[in-house]
DNA sequence: CAAGAGATCATCT
DNA sequence: GATGATCTCTTGA
């Protein structure tokens, strides 16, 4: 079943843990896709130097200052996109980034996409797995808790063991860097770095 | 295997 | 005008 938006409208750390274990959906013209999220990391507001919305509200982060349950996607590098689902009651800046999946269905399509056979990389990291599941701009401001274009869903799978590391790549954001914030499950051969 | 460079542009100063 | 919530490829040990 789709998640609801009372479980995006959690503590951001909770919607981070929680989100391990659970399935997110993408439907496209060219095919299905599927993948179990793996992967995860929080940012938790504007007081959050890591976070987007540090910078305060802009059109970019817009979307995150809105309700739960919606994405938000961003260019990054100048070649790759980064997918988010938005966190806590409106005016709450929050997000939670997807970073890792391992594929479940749709997997012919995603080797297409990406450009390679190998599925413990075929989805293991932000920039990948929105390559894989055709994910850009134009879905920022979707509604997962509506529609069915893209959505998590519950395949009542019991709670995964959970493994916490400070978030990647945010060295600029002072105290918060260390913040250990992203979440794995342990053992999984599908996540970015071990 | 580890380290480094380059790709390439929206966003903010 | 600088930089980034990344990835791939190349180089060298």
């Amino acid at each position: 079943m789709k998640l609801p938006r009372s479980f995006y409208a959690q503590s951001t750390l909770q919607v981070a843990r929680q989100l391990l274990g659970k399935y997110l959906v993408r439907r496209h013209p060219d095919g299905k896709t599927v993948g179990r999220i793996v992967e995860t990391e929080a940012y938790v507001g504007p007081h959050d130097l890591a976070c987007h919305a540090a910078k305060g509200r802009t059109a970019r982060t817009e979307v995150m200052f809105g309700p739960p349950g919606h994405a938000y996607v961003y260019f990054i590098y100048g070649v790759y996109y980064c997918l988010n689902i938005v966190t806590e009651e409106v005016g709450h800046a929050s997000a939670v980034l997807i970073r890792a999946l391992e594929p479940v269905e749709g997997i012919e399509l995603m080797q297409q996409r990406r450009g390679t056979q190998k599925l413990h990389s075929l989805a293991s990291g932000p920039g990948k797995l929105c390559l894989a599941m055709a994910i850009d701009k134009t879905l920022n401001g979707v509604d997962m808790c509506r529609g069915n274009i893209l959505y998590v869903e519950d395949r009542g799978e019991p709670r995964p063991k959970i493994v916490a590391r400070p978030r990647i790549g945010v060295d600029y954001a002072g105290k918060w860097k260390d913040k250990p914030w992203r979440f794995l499950i342990r053992g999984s051969e599908f996540v970015s770095k071990p």
